[in-house]
DNA sequence: AATTCCTTCAACCGCGAAGAA
DNA sequence: GTTCTTCGCGGTTGAAGGAAT
């Protein structure tokens, strides 16, 4: 692997430190009118005595049209806080799933505030078990946030991929506009994407009523959150189950979870197959979950009760 | 009022991944 | 297949401001 170039090794005269309101003001500008391009060349273009990296950061951290900064509201808390037992320290994956937040200000708040609020009530903030209790059923919830962490850095280049040009439109257009992009459009009422995991289990509850309405779309969506306000999840290997476009029955269902099940929630097979675009099925259920942390923090023990076979000794989420 | 300590967060740094040449 | 460039991520640093002494 060759060293990459960074801002130190540039030739002298960049600047580095804070920026200017000058500098602010000519970075926006220049991206206002050709986008960014090739971060590489852009201070050149844009006459700023920054390196290329530098400007990328002010411009996705600080100046960007579409981010909210602080005041980030309970649910939010909570919604990091999951997301944090499920995948660690991926902040960009973490901030895809909440609107308008950036990795940075994800990190730094995790950080400052809610690191030092978990270690407060005695909870270990790297294992969000306990203090006392930080060995037992540790294994349980790193192997699916083992798997969870692959299927979302998934979906995240996904995303990136298909949606690069139509975010910087986005970001470019006026505030008013009636298209907002997919992931800045995300509630985060229903984005929590722990919900979807315990969703795959309530539809499997609920797989014998009658008015239980699953689906294969086609495509991974380009987000966890679907715009119909239905929650998705990818555990299921589109393989195993009959057809990507049909309608999926509830046998059909159990007989997948079963399968995946009888795997071993093995994570390589499934890191595999996140590199084929037919592997991962998505399934859409109705809005099965709560927005109610206790009622969240219940499934989801039920649902490690329901994983492993065995009853927990400890609760994941202590009560906050 | 001066000093020290603490907290926050913008910015930097090094690294690895992905893609281009 | 190899080398090189660019991008993006996560960890860390340090300046600034507020709180405490």
């Amino acid at each position: 692997m060759v060293k990459s170039s960074s801002c130190s090794e540039k030739p002298a005269g960049l600047k580095k430190g804070p920026w200017t309101p000058e500098e602010d003001q000519k970075l926006m500008s220049y991206i206002q009118l050709h986008g960014h391009g090739s971060w590489s060349s852009l201070p050149a273009k844009a006459g700023l005595r920054r390196c290329g990296k530098s400007c990328r950061l002010r411009w996705i951290n600080y100046l960007r049209p579409d981010i909210k900064r602080g005041n980030f509201s309970s649910q939010e808390d909570q919604t990091i806080i999951q997301l944090h037992a499920l995948l660690g320290n991926k902040w960009s994956v973490i901030a895809h799933h909440l609107p308008k937040t950036t990795d940075n200000e994800i990190k730094n708040y995790w950080n400052t505030c809610l690191k030092r609020r978990l270690t407060r009530m005695g909870i270990n903030p790297t294992t969000h078990k306990p203090l006392n209790d930080v060995v037992k059923d540790a294994a349980n919830l790193s192997h699916m946030a083992q798997w969870e962490t692959a299927r979302l850095e998934a979906e995240a280049r996904q995303q990136v991929k298909e949606h690069s040009k139509m975010q910087l439109q986005n970001q470019l257009g006026s505030s008013s506009s009636s298209q907002p992009h997919s992931w800045s459009s995300t509630s985060t009422e229903n984005t929590p994407i722990m919900r979807s995991m315990y969703a795959m289990m309530l539809a499997a509850d609920d797989l014998e009523s009658p008015a239980s309405t699953l689906s294969f779309p086609d495509t991974v969506p380009t987000n966890s959150k679907r715009t119909d306000g239905n929650t998705t999840f990818g555990l299921i290997s589109q393989s195993s189950l009959p057809s990507s476009s049909s309608p999926v029955t509830g046998g059909e269902i159990m007989a997948a979870v079963e399968t995946f099940r009888s795997t071993g929630y093995d994570c390589n097979s499934v890191q595999e197959g996140l590199h084929h675009d037919d592997v991962f099925g998505v399934l859409s259920v109705g809005n099965g979950g709560s927005d109610n942390f206790e009622e969240e923090r219940q499934d989801w023990e039920a649902i490690l009760e329901l994983v492993n076979g065995l009853p927990l000794s400890a609760p994941c989420f202590p009560e906050l």
